[in-house]
DNA sequence: TTGTTTTGATAGTATTACTATTGTTTTTAT
DNA sequence: ATAAAAACAATAGTAATACTATCAAAACAA
């Protein structure tokens, strides 16, 4: 039997929505009110009213809608770490690795079946246009410490461990990868939204090459 | 006679703010404000406030908080253009222009005295911090439109020509730029909020040469 | 001076982001 | 099987926000 949990801090929820029915249909539809309305159009009563239950039932399991956003964004990268996992372990060489990490950045491909109740594709929607809202904001360094960004953090460091098995002597590695994790994203969006801002069209390969190039050449070799 | 105009398209107000006293006053104390308490905290009752005004003289300029938000990055991206042209008249190699525009993005440097009523340096932190606010909406496609995002578009494009004057056959220049100017505000977010998510230090010129790195080995050569 | 535009002052509305309460249902422990 | 605990639905209420509208006073222009 195929079962895949992935693991958010307690942090980011009051109630852990994974383990109730109740909390999975809102993590479900909320992923499609935010997929559809947007973060700012997106409240806990429409949530609640999508569920058949009410806007003090979400509160339970969320403090805010800002935490709501953080544990799905959370989750997403939980579950792209998992994927890269796997997909690394048919691979050896650094760089293999690097070129298949970004084209899951880019192109998770596939829903997973083994959680029925988060649609991965929508969810990937969902990052790509609010990820830098649960960031931007004031409460930046509090929510730091309460693990907000534990996930994308995890993802660069990660990256950036491979990068310098390719080159040891790369001095910006970290930044490198917050760079190609963020621009993964925004150039999705753009070739989607504003297509003055990428040479990328929607559903080619152009980003993934793009990102591809700028990293081996950016990281160079040690040879 | 030293003056300096920084031209924003008239579809960013309802009144122009530059042509009055409470016009000029509005935008001096919203940078203020926004620097300090962010998007989210300001709001036109409170601007209205601080220029010994009410909330409704602040509508009577701009339609909402978003309008007023897009309206000061635009202007920030035409005043940093002006910045440019300033600089590249001193130099001849596209590669030296390239690389003094990436330090201007990082580091616009001085605060400009002929525009007494915009403090520049303040302005950045709120560009830093906010501007993807601007473009991460539901509405995105109408405020394209709209010319929302015209200063951003026009920096891009003026550097991609510079890319390929180096080099001709570089495929990916609008994508290239887009992820450089993103990344030059998002590192210097990072750098004081998210260290783990940068190799740079506040202050230093880690974030200029990176990205310097970045461009140049990215573009490469035509030779 | 008269007319027009710009402001200030105030009021009002719909929505949002919560908090609180209470009774009912469901789950769990024994 | 029963009592205790937890989860949930339903409802009410509050403070703040994002506006819209109105009207009179002030400034300014013809």
């Amino acid at each position: 039997m195929n079962t895949l949990n992935i693991t958010v801090s307690p942090r980011l929820f009051m109630k852990n929505p994974d383990e109730t029915t109740l909390g999975r249909k809102i993590l479900s539809k909320s992923i499609e009110l935010l997929a559809h309305l947007g973060y700012e159009q997106t409240t806990f009563k429409k949530i609640g009213l999508a569920i058949d239950s009410t806007e003090a039932s979400v509160y339970r399991y969320f403090q805010n809608k800002h935490q709501l956003l953080a544990y799905l964004i959370n989750w997403y990268w939980g579950w792209l770490e998992v994927k890269m996992a796997q997909e690394f372990m048919l691979l050896n060489h650094p760089e293999q690795k690097l070129r298949k990490a970004i084209e899951l950045l880019v192109q998770p491909m596939d829903i997973d079946d083994r959680i029925p109740h988060v649609d991965e594709s929508l969810l990937q929607k969902v990052v790509v246009a609010e990820y830098p809202k649960i960031y931007l904001t004031k409460d930046v360094e509090n929510e730091n410490r309460e693990g907000y960004f534990h996930g994308y953090k995890r993802i660069c460091d990660n990256l950036a461990l491979l990068a310098l098995q390719i080159n040891p002597s790369y001095k910006h590695p970290h930044s490198l990868f917050a760079t190609v994790v963020e621009a993964a994203q925004s150039q999705q969006f753009f070739a989607a939204h504003l297509p003055r801002l990428t040479d990328a069209e929607v559903g080619c390969r152009d980003t993934i090459d793009f990102l591809t190039e700028l990293t081996l050449k950016t990281i160079g070799t040690n040879e």
